[in-house]
DNA sequence: ATCCTATTTAAGGATTGACTTATATAAGCA
DNA sequence: TGCTTATATAAGTCAATCCTTAAATAGGAT
């Protein structure tokens, strides 16, 4: 599944969200989705599938519990494959600014 | 249609990518389209219409020909998303430099 | 051993999305 | 007017996605 189609739901983007603050267990991303969207656990523990499958989101495992990390490698391909359209919102100067100080990372389609 | 899904199809990134260069008529993108993906015309004309209601293009009647210019905000909405990642992925100086280069724009969810 | 908690996986149904072919619309030209 | 070119729209098919409920797996406690 390419990084779009992953970044296509909703839930899925809110889950990326929650990962920011750092590891969460599958249970505590399941208590805020539900509480938001009103799906099942299964459903969230599907996307969470599709998060791991797809290089989003890594699992560490604790007793029971699967603790779930961020992996922003795909995020930053989004990233990339976004810097060619940023001359459009951006005056020339910033965007070069902005190129400058992205240390000009591979910018790979 | 959300903007990840519409960057959720292939076809769809590349004709964004193509009008990049500037206004193209429907018929020079469904030339490269179908050099390079092999659907039918009908197929990229109904992507066309995607790319326009999502807000991703606009189009300019000339003669018989429709032809389209890119608009960038609803990129420039999913780079404001990605935003919030791309502590990820730059050092929190270089982060900070890019978001002082970006003009502090709003950015919202 | 048994039970409870945490989580994933399986199976199936409904919806949506991307394509196809066929047809419609409209401009420009003979 | 009638033909050709440029493009969009309609209708239908097929596959993929997202959900549900039910069952499987496994750790920890009683």
């Amino acid at each position: 599944m390419h990084a779009f189609d992953v970044l296509g739901d909703p839930v899925r983007r809110r889950i990326l969200e929650l990962l920011t603050d750092g590891e969460h267990a599958s249970g505590a991303v399941v208590e805020v989705i539900q509480a938001e969207f009103g799906i099942s656990q299964a459903a969230v523990s599907q996307h969470l599938k599709v998060l791991r499958d797809s290089g989003f989101a890594t699992v560490r495992i604790d007793g029971p519990r699967r603790l779930y990390t961020l992996d922003a490698a795909p995020l930053e391909e989004v990233d990339a494959w976004l810097s060619r359209f940023r001359i459009f919102w951006t005056h020339k100067l910033e965007a070069l600014a902005t190129e400058v100080a992205r240390g000009k990372r591979e910018r790979k389609d």
